[in-house]
DNA sequence: CCTATAATCAACTAATTCGTTTATCAACCA
DNA sequence: TGGTTGATAAACGAATTAGTTGATTATAGG
């Protein structure tokens, strides 16, 4: 369990945010223009201040910002944060997509030169 | 409440997966190699049966494939998983990104050849 | 056959999440 | 000043999650 700092904490509540439904459709809301909680909350069979945390949980994953008109409190998206995810999720993705095209080589390689089969087993082994 | 079907289901259990750093971690192991649980769990003070769960949570989520090698049940990442989800995001964020530099456009113009004001407010208005 | 190993299942507790209802705060307006 | 509207806070219950320990399945190997 080690600890890599705050940057731990902000994946988890940005990914948490977005393990929702109804918060992925106020992210899609949001991307085509800011809106208020009662904007937000119309299409929804939702009470507003069930909408209202939904918000309170986007805001403080950083996925959304919030500004003031006097009493309205528009959101906006934030793409910056957004980014950082795809940033986090390409890393990995990009690392394992490398990984399996060099394999993808290396049975190739065997194909067209069988190897001397000392022994068979059926996975190739923890580097496949 | 709108039902976008089985689809909605996908991205909660993936980005609900993905809402925790242990299981990130695992994810970050695996995009180096597969790896079986035994081996998953050595870094981690957790319980062998706690990263199992983890594991059983990666794979109903879509984003580790398990083969067998006798007693061993090798994982393996998925990329095309995490495509989807840097996929969605991306949609939404570029959306975003580019109704932003269009507001810098209209900004812009205001700069040089200022309105006629006829109302003036502090937010620029729901499609700012 | 018997034992060890890899992994999961089952049961349980503590903590968290999601939605509701009721009440409160703050800003606008007549 | 009083009333209305936008939004949040607080308290509650139902459901889910993350971890534990103890028992169980299934394969490997002497």
């Amino acid at each position: 369990m080690q600890d890599t700092g705050p940057y731990d904490d902000r994946l988890d509540k940005a990914f948490l945010a977005l393990a929702d439904p109804v918060r992925r459709s106020l992210v899609a809301r949001l991307s085509r223009s800011s809106a208020t909680v009662n904007e937000l909350a119309e299409p929804f069979q939702l009470s507003k201040q069930a909408i209202s945390k939904h918000i309170q949980v986007l805001e403080k994953a950083g996925l959304i910002t919030r500004t003031r008109d006097g009493q309205r409190r528009p959101c906006h998206l934030a793409p910056a944060a957004l980014e950082e995810l795809t940033f986090w999720i390409d890393g990995y993705r990009l690392a394992a997509e490398a990984r399996f095209r060099a394999l993808d080589g290396v049975l190739a390689a065997m194909r067209t030169a069988p190897p001397p089969n000392k022994e068979t087993r059926k996975e190739v082994g923890k580097d496949d």
